[in-house]
RNA sequence: GGAUCGGUAGUUCAGUUGGUUAGAAUGCUGCCCUGUCACGGCAGAGGUCGCGGGUUCGAGUCCCGUCCGGUCCGCCA
């Protein structure tokens, strides 16, 4: 037997037993005859003393960090004790040990804040993984697993599998393909979800499905973003929006209580798409802090139902403000006081190329009641003061304004207001806020193409009330630079996104079920009748024969899993994971394959121009 | 596809307007040490300053190119 125990278990009642444990040499401490040495393995480290009479075993056999250590002894209440660890109580004083395994030195500590960087740890990845710090991140990302699994279960729930090797049909993301050895010419591809076998799973009556399941997309990265990953993929059939709401809020719920033991017992939060892009000027607000947005001037087309208040600003002959298609605002609690310093500070902030603003507009609201403003020019205390009353801003509030181009400035507004409500300390990691966003849009216009494409995809269905909208009109656009007044542009989707904190950990929809639709469908999106065919038969084809109802949804699962953990990167959740341009540095792949390889799939490599 | 920051000891980093022999911490090696747990003390080894070219009397430092890595924009149905 290669251990009674393991390096995380034993504690003072335990003194007395003759123990053998295994495990990775943490760290030497010499103290001229005896030696304490901390033994590592999954489950915790303990403390080995190692006495006079071990000392010539180990002149002839010197240990080393990670060293594999088979360890026998006793254990004994120590007399100096450690309670910052739990096998603290106790060490093993050894009666025996052997070196099972010898280590080259560790290019980087193995400690929980280690000296490697990140290029460093991902080459070393089976290193990086002995680390504290990593493999608390795995385990949680295994008990959100597990949390998802027990809950869909409870729910009826079965899991099945859906192959890998499929067919490409590339209308979002870029698919990765596969060449066919045994059909030459002839590619398979990765899919960038199972959606269309899961709605076929639907159609066989198998109406509550789920996969936690890898999928590809040959997208370029970010830190949240990998290009296999993994999604909490979910359908149902006989089902209507609000009951696929409950049900995943449920699951979000139940995961928060097991993994975290949060009971989230309030009613998560709706908002409508454009309410969440009026409010926040993005999509995914984090609702953790208030800082909403004033909409001082926005073009009317996009927002139909809201009432202007343009006048606030209208007529001061400011030229900023007068020819600017959207200005907008937040106030800043309590950041009347910020210094010329840090104002200019945050006007290049707001100018930088990822933003992409021209400027940015004070108003201090001072504590004693004055207004003070970098347009004072134009703009005299009392019209500041009824900007800064719209803005929401109080006594020792800072409002700061934006104005530009309708997406541009929203966008920047949205940012701008993250990165207040991160500097004021108002997004906490220990707090956790979901929002559902419902009603998006249903298509979107893309410039290049001159042409609908799908916001969330082909599958998704219209609001019912949107139906004869869609099927009544012509999908082609005469003037791209009119496409938002084309009545496509107003189609609501039955769509919804789960946010958590700003970030989007889930979406789905209410699927289409009946094939002419689905057509219609299609054809909005430039595809023929033959196309359609060739791409998705198989899909038109299973609707003609019962079709039932159906929706779903998918959780990014890493993404969940890394904002659980705290983190903003979701490559310390994933064991194995690619670097920014897709490679794995521990394997160096992708990699060139042999020619006879090539040979086998009739490939032949042209040189990258 | 684009922007931007970085690449100096095993590792993480510093390195002044371009100027003598490129430093620190940590790790590593040796010696000392019987209660440490970030042990401590003493000594030592360790560098093609990513690579190529250029400017200069002289380049880690300036310029051009290139490779690698980080972040972001585009992209991600």
């Amino acid at each position: 037997m290669f251990r009674t125990h393991t390096c995380g278990e034993l504690r003072l009642a335990d003194a007395g037993k003759e123990v053998t444990l295994a495990g990775w040499v943490q760290t030497i401490r010499k103290f001229g005859a005896i030696t304490f040495v901390d033994l590592r393995d999954r489950y915790g480290i303990t403390q080995l003393l190692l006495g006079e009479e071990l000392q010539a075993q180990l002149d002839a056999n010197p240990l080393g960090r990670e060293f594999v250590l088979q360890a026998t002894g006793k254990v004994s209440e120590r007399s100096n004790k450690n309670p910052a660890i739990p096998t603290g109580d106790i060490e093993i004083v050894l009666t025996a040990f052997t070196i099972l395994n010898k280590s080259a030195v560790p290019p980087f500590t193995i400690q929980d804040d280690t000296d490697g960087g990140d290029d460093l740890r991902m080459k070393y990845r089976y290193l990086d993984l002995r680390r504290g710090a990593v493999k608390r991140n795995l385990e949680l990302r295994y008990s959100v697993n597990r949390a998802a699994r027990n809950y869909l279960h409870q729910q009826g729930f079965m899991d099945i599998e859906t192959p890998f090797l499929i067919k490409s049909t590339p209308e979002g993301a870029r698919d990765f393909v596969v060449p066919s050895r045994m059909n030459p010419n002839q590619f398979y591809a990765l899919p960038q979800s199972p959606q269309t076998f899961k709605q076929l799973l639907m159609v066989s009556g198998y109406d509550r499905y789920y996969q936690i399941v890898k999928c590809f997309r040959d997208e370029d990265l970010r830190a949240d973003r990998q290009p296999e990953f993994t999604q909490i993929d979910c359908e149902m059939a006989f089902v209507e929006q609000e009951d696929i709401l409950n049900m995943f809020e449920g699951m979000v719920k139940s995961i928060f209580l097991e993994v975290k033991g949060i009971a989230y017992t309030e009613k998560v939060e709706r908002t409508t798409w454009e309410e969440a892009m009026w409010t926040y000027g993005n999509d995914k607000p984090d609702i953790r802090f208030g800082m909403k947005v004033c909409n001082l001037k926005f073009p009317a087309h996009t927002y139909q139902t809201k009432t202007s208040i343009s006048s606030l600003i209208d007529g001061a002959n400011f030229q900023v403000f007068d020819g600017a298609e959207t200005v907008v605002a937040i106030a800043a609690p309590g950041c009347s006081e910020y210094t010329r310093k840090q104002t200019d500070e945050l006007t290049e902030w707001v100018k930088r190329p990822q933003i992409g603003m021209k400027g940015l507009v004070f108003i201090k609201c001072n504590t004693d009641g004055t207004y003070k403003s970098s347009v004072d020019k134009f703009y005299n205390e009392e019209k500041l003061k009824a900007i800064a009353d719209a803005a929401g801003a109080k006594a020792g509030d800072l409002v700061l304004i934006l104005a530009g181009a309708e997406e541009r400035t929203r966008k920047a507004i949205s940012e701008l207001r993250l990165e207040m409500g991160e500097r004021l300390g108002l997004r906490r990691k220990d707090e956790f806020k979901l929002l559902w966003v419902l009603d998006f849009p249903l298509f979107e216009y893309d410039e290049e193409g001159n042409r609908w494409v799908a916001r969330h995809h082909p599958f998704t269905s219209p609001k019912p009330s949107d139906i004869p909208t869609m099927i009544g009109n012509d999908p082609r656009i005469a003037d791209a630079s009119k496409y938002l007044e084309h009545p496509y542009a107003a189609i609501k989707a039955n769509a919804y996104d789960m946010v958590l904190n700003g970030n989007e950990i889930g979406g789905g929809s209410i699927r289409i079920f009946q094939r002419e639709l689905q057509e219609k469908m299609f054809a909005a999106l430039g595809m023929d009748k033959e196309e359609q065919q060739h791409k998705f038969g198989f899909l038109l084809g299973a609707f003609e024969y019962g079709a039932p109802p159906h929706g779903g949804i998918a959780f990014g699962f890493d993404r969940l899993c890394a904002i659980l953990g705290g983190s903003e990167s979701i490559r310390d959740f994933i064991a194995f994971p690619k670097n920014n341009s897709g490679r794995d540095v521990m394997l160096d792949a992708p990699a060139t394959i042999d020619q006879k390889q090539l040979d086998e799939l009739f490939l032949k490599l042209t040189a990258k121009s």
